[in-house]
DNA sequence: CTTAGAAAGATTGGATCCAATATACAATGT
DNA sequence: ACATTGTATATTGGATCCAATCTTTCTAAG
C-alpha cells in the first residue's frame, strides 16, 4: 500500500488560517500600516466566528505585526524609521552568524537548491515573488546552520521589515545589487569561505537597510 | 484640579492576566514541562471563562512555552539539550552585543541601579528571588544598549531556559561562580572597557549553558 | 484471557449571546 | 455660535451553548 501520508491532527484550526493569511497580507503589504481590522469584517471574509479571528489577532499582536487597544481595536503595525535600522542591525548581526554556522554544512544538493533559487533572481520582477525568492534563497543556506531557534528569529525579524524592503525594491534598482550580492554570497559558500560569506552577509543586510532608510527618509519627508 | 491621573486605558484584560500568570509560573518552574493545561481547570482558577483561557494559552504558544495538539489541549513545553544549548549559544552571541552597544551609554545613575542588584546576589538564596535579581542587573545594563527590539528578543530568550537555570542553581555552587562573573562585568562596564564587558557576558552565559548541561546529562541520564 | 469494537465521558474548537466601552452625533444651555 | 452633556450606534471582551474529537471504559467474540 503507497500514498500520501497526512498527518491528520496537524489540520489547520480556523484560527490557524486567519492567522496566515492575515500575517501575509501585512508583510506583502496589502494591509497598509494603520489600517484598521474589524473582528467582524474579517469573521465574514473568513466565513467564520469572531473567536478564531481574536485568537489570529492576539498572535499577531505577539509577532508586533499589529497593535491593539482594549476596546477599540487593531491595526496594522508601523515602524519608525529607528525601528527600521534596529531591526536591519539585528539581522545583519544575527544572519552573519547563522551562514558562519552553516558554511560547514553545506552539501552539493543544497547547493544545488541555492543555486536554481539564486537563477530565479533575474527572471522575478514582481515584488511579491522577488520577496519569496529572496527568502527561499537564504533560508535555503540557512538551514544548513541547524539551528531551528536562530532562524524562527531571522523568520520573525524579516517578517517586521518585509514590506518596506518589497516597497523599496520596485522602486529602486535594489533588486539587481542584491542580486549581485546574492551571487558573491553563493560563490563564498560554495568555496566554503565562512568568514567571507559571513561578512558579505552582513554588508549584504546592512546596505539593504542603509539604501532603504534613505528611501523612507525621503517618502516620510 | 488636581489627582494622580491612570491611564484606564491600559487595564489588562482577563487574557493578559491568564497569560502573565501562566507565563511566571512556567518560568519559574512552578509548574513542570509536560504537566497538562486544562482551559476549563484554569479558567476556574481565575474566576473567568475559557475564552480569555485560550487566548492566553494561544500567547504562551507562540513563545515556545507550551505546546499545544488540536482537541487534544496544551502542555508546558520541555526542551532538549540540544535545544538549551542552542538557546544559551544564541544568548551568548546577542547579549554580548547587547552590553557591547550599552556601555557608552552608561552613566552614573545606571551604574548605581547595577550596582545595587550587583549586591543583592549576596543576600539571595531563593532561586525565584536570585532569578528575579538575575534579570534586573542584566537589563539594567542592557537598558543603556537603546534597542527595545535586542531587548524583546534576549527576554523571550531567557524565558525559555530559565527554568532550567534556576533549578541547576539551587543545586550546585553555580550561584557563586555567577556572581563573581557578574562583578567582572560590572567592573569592565564602570571602566567604559565595551570589548572587555562583551567578552565577559558571552563567557559568562556560555559557562551558564555548558555547567547547565552537564547538570541535565547526569540528571536525564 | 485477550482484544476489537462500541458506547460514554471528557475536552477542545467554534458560534451565539450579553456586557462593557468607545465613537459619533444630537440636544441643551449659555 | 460654542461648549457640554446625553444618547444612539458600533465595536470589543467575555460567558454560555453546541459540535467535533479524543480518551476511557465496557462489552462481547475469538
Amino acid at each position: 500500500m503507497k500514498l500520501d501520508a497526512v498527518d491528520v491532527r496537524q489540520a489547520a484550526s480556523a484560527a490557524d488560517i486567519v492567522y496566515e493569511a492575515l500575517r501575509k497580507a501585512i508583510i506583502e503589504g496589502a494591509l497598509a500600516e494603520g489600517e484598521n481590522l474589524r473582528q467582524d469584517q474579517i469573521a465574514q471574509m473568513f466565513n467564520t466566528s469572531r473567536i478564531p479571528v481574536r485568537e489570529a489577532l492576539s498572535r499577531l499582536e505577539q509577532h508586533g505585526l499589529i497593535t491593539t487597544q482594549r476596546y477599540k481595536g487593531a491595526v496594522v503595525a508601523g515602524l519608525s524609521i529607528e525601528e527600521i535600522e534596529e531591526i536591519f542591525e539585528f539581522r545583519a548581526l544575527l544572519e552573519a552568524e547563522v551562514i558562519r554556522l552553516a558554511v560547514p554544512n553545506l552539501d552539493r544538493k543544497t547547493l544545488d537548491l541555492a543555486r536554481r533559487h539564486c537563477d530565479e533572481f533575474g527572471k522575478e520582477s514582481d515584488s511579491a515573488k522577488w520577496g519569496e525568492t529572496n527568502r527561499n534563497f537564504h533560508y535555503s543556506l540557512y538551514e544548513a546552520a541547524r539551528r531551528p531557534y536562530y532562524l524562527q528569529i531571522v523568520r520573525a525579524s524579516l517578517d517586521r521589515i518585509d514590506r518596506y524592503l518589497r516597497a523599496q525594491l520596485t522602486l529602486t534598482d535594489g533588486m539587481k545589487r542584491a542580486a549581485r550580492e546574492h551571487e558573491a554570497i553563493f560563490e563564498a559558500c560554495t568555496k566554503g569561505d565562512a568568514d567571507l560569506a559571513s561578512a558579505l552577509t552582513r554588508d549584504h543586510i546592512l546596505d539593504a537597510g542603509r539604501s532603504l532608510v534613505v528611501f523612507l527618509r525621503e517618502q516620510r519627508g
